[in-house]
This record gives structure tokens, C-alpha cells and sequence, in this order.
DNA sequence: CATGCGTGGCG
DNA sequence: TCGCCAAGCAT
């Protein structure tokens, strides 16, 4: 069955979304204007990647104060880039954020949908977000909500991204008609609180006319798609102090937690433990999620007598500047601890075998 | 094109 | 406790 015009189909959207919308800090109050400031618009949707609303309010209003223009975040150095964002994961959204801002700085704004999906860290969705919040360009930007909206509204049997290009045809008229801005939030919006995975029917603008609900399929549309079990493993988490300095591992250039400074690790089928372990501090451990991985985290704290020459990657730190590193969920977790008394462990690696796991090879 | 990338909230 | 998933993108 052919799809009904979008205009007249998804015209409730717009006085619904004009009631419901919530006053997030990076939204404008004019729908019907290009919006005032597109580096705002261009910071939240990269924070907005896979991150709910919620958690991105307060990370955005310390990064729009601490980042106040493109110029400001193009001049940033990485480490205090990625301090802003420490917390928030993806990490390297961060990075591309600081890419594109140093491109705009250079080139100015990119004229086109295509310009702006060429700059780092933009994609189909965040391209046309950006183009459509924030310059009135009839971009439609299908990301999950508005996906799992349109299968349901319309009954796409299968993945509803296999049929994107379709769908964003279908929608141009519809943000010619009652606005790019207001229409792209407008789905999101209703996906994202209406349309939820599990929906709200009742609430919904669009329930006259929705054939998943009419066929009574919304369970079933869209398709959930199976995911691959994380891959576990178990790791001693090491801060190592000598001399008012802590052994810190640089930021890798790619991979989990690529950006961010680190403890030292050393996999715990490698480093048995054994008993006594006279001048450790250990803390009860944790279970460290990840999306395509568990670590068992068993955090430590040793004490030596002088620094000594570290392994490759390993720098000592003063004490008092390891604040102002960016440390992921699971670093945070052990330069908190330290802080703070510890008990002696019962069960714990050598000491010598983790100092000189840390240092480097001798001559 | 399947996989890897963080974290927090929810049922 | 655990699995699912949330305004995706790059490789």
C-alpha cells in the first residue's frame, strides 16, 4: 500500500511538539528562524549521539562555558577537550567536535547538507540535524526515534534503515510545509517520549492514523535487532606512588578509552595473587561494563621508595596535577579511592612483580 | 558491512 | 542482578 503524503499525515506533530517541548538549553525559542548560534546546535547533537537528553544537559552548559565559540573549542588543547567531556563516553566524539571546529574556524560554515556531513563525526542523522535546527534547510535527520516512529506510522516490515533514502524523500515536503526545525524535533520528540520502544499510544498525536497500531503490531515494528555478548576478562588496576608522583599510562591514539589518561592494568590470569602482599592497599572490586566488554576490576594501591625509569607509555605524574587529567568511569573509580584510607588485602599480587611490570626493560 | 566505541537508567 | 537501549559514526 503506497504511503499517504507527509505533509497531511504528520500534521498533528507541530502543535503537539509546540506544547510538550521541553526548554533544553541549547534549543531556540523562534521554530521558524535559522537558529542564533549553530555551534550550540553543533555541540548538542555530537553530545546527543547515542546519549539520552538528560545527560547531556549539564555537559552541555559546562562545555558552551568553557568552549563559548568554534575559535574558543579550535584553540582548545586535547586534554582539556576531553576533560569537558570525561563522564560523558564516546570519547571521540570529542575529538571530531574539536576537528570540525578547527575546519569551520578555517573555511567558515559549509554551505550544504554534504558539507556539513563531510565534517568529522557527522553522519547522515547529525548532518541533517544541524542542517535543519540549525540554518532551516528541508533536511530530514532519521535516527532511532524518529525510525522506529515512521516503521510504526507507516507499517515497514523489516529494518526501517534499509529504506532511509525512501524516507527521507517521503519527509521533504513535510518540513517544506511546517518547518525543518520543528518537524525534525518534532519526530524525535515523539520517538523519544511517545513512541518509546514500548508506547505510549494513548498520549500520541499520531494514533488515528498509525497502521502499526491499527494492525495492533506495535510490539513487533520496528524489528529488535540481536546484539554480540560482551567479551569478559579480569584485570588488576594499579596506582603506583613514589616521590609525590603517580604512574600514569598516556592516551592511546585509538581504542577503548582512546584520549583519556589510565592506570596501569595487568591481566589477572598473568599476575596470580598471593597471600600476604605486606605493603599494598586493595579495595573490594567491581564490575566494569562496557558495550562489548566486562572487566572484573581489582583495584590497588602500592607505595615505593623512588620513582624508577618507567615502561614505554608510562609517565610519573605529581599528585596534584591528576586532577586535571581526563580518567574514564573505571580511573575515576581508583583516584577516588585513593584518596581515602584502604584496608591491606588478603589476596594480592607480588609487589615486585607489579613494579616491575611497570618499568622499563633494563639495559 | 559487522564491529567497536562509554555510560547511566530502566523494567 | 542483568539485559536492553539512548538524538550514530568510522573503519
Amino acid at each position: 500500500m503506497p504511503w499517504p503524503a507527509a505533509s497531511a499525515l504528520l500534521a498533528p506533530l507541530a502543535p503537539w511538539f509546540e506544547a510538550v517541548r521541553r526548554d533544553l538549553p541549547w534549543r531556540a525559542p523562534d521554530l521558524d528562524a535559522p537558529h542564533p548560534d549553530p555551534y550550540a546546535v553543533l555541540v548538542s547533537e555530537l553530545m546527543l549521539q547515542q546519549t539520552q537528553v538528560a545527560t547531556v544537559v549539564p555537559y552541555f552548559i559546562r562545555w558552551m562555558a568553557r568552549f563559548p565559540t568554534i575559535r574558543a573549542l579550535a584553540e582548545a588543547d586535547e586534554d582539556t577537550v576531553h576533560k569537558a567531556w570525561e563522564g560523558l563516553g564516546y570519547y571521540r566524539r570529542a575529538r571530531f567536535l574539536k576537528a570540525a571546529a578547527s575546519r569551520i574556524a578555517a573555511e567558515g560554515w559549509p554551505g550544504d547538507l554534504e558539507g556539513l556531513t563531510d565534517l568529522p563525526g557527522l553522519g547522515p542523522y547529525t548532518g541533517a540535524a544541524v542542517g535543519s535546527i540549525a540554518f532551516q534547510w528541508p533536511a530530514p535527520a532519521l535516527d532511532g526515534n524518529a525510525f522506529r516512529v515512521l516503521a510504526r506510522l507507516l507499517l515497514i516490515e523489516g529494518d526501517p534503515k534499509a529504506r532511509a533514502a525512501e524516507l527521507r524523500g517521503w519527509l521533504v515536503p513535510a518540513l517544506e510545509a511546517h518547518g525543518p526545525s520543528r518537524m525534525t524535533q518534532a519526530l524525535m520528540e515523539l520517538g523519544a517520549t511517545v513512541c518509546a520502544p514500548t508506547p505510549a499510544c494513548g498520549g500520541c498525536p499520531l494514533a488515528d492514523r498509525c497502521r502499526a497500531r491499527q494492525a495492533d503490531r506495535t510490539g513487533e515494528i520496528p524489528p529488535v535487532a540481536r546484539r554480540t555478548p560482551p567479551k569478559a576478562s579480569a584485570l588488576w588496576l594499579l596506582a603506583l606512588e613514589a616521590e609525590g608522583h603517580l604512574l600514569l599510562q598516556a592516551p592511546a591514539a585509538k581504542g577503548l578509552l582512546a584520549g583519556l589518561w589510565r592506570w596501569p592494568t595487568l591481566d589477572a590470569e598473568t599476575v596470580p595473587a598471593t597471600p600476604g602482599a605486606p605493603s599494598l592497599i586493595a579495595w573490594p572490586g567491581w564490575t566494569q561494563v562496557y558495550t562489548h566488554r566486562r572487566e572484573s576490576v581489582s583495584p590497588l594501591f602500592l607505595r615505593v621508595e623512588a620513582r624508577f625509569t618507567a615502561a614505554d607509555g608510562l609517565r610519573w605524574i605529581p599528585r596534584d596535577e591528576l586532577s586535571a587529567l581526563p580518567l574514564g568511569k573505571r580511573d575515576q573509580r581508583l583516584r577516588d579511592l585513593i584518596a581515602t584510607p584502604g584496608q591491606r588485602p588478603l589476596e594480592a599480587p607480588d609487589p615486585a612483580v607489579l613494579t616491575r611490570a611497570c618499568a622499563a626493560p633494563s639495559a
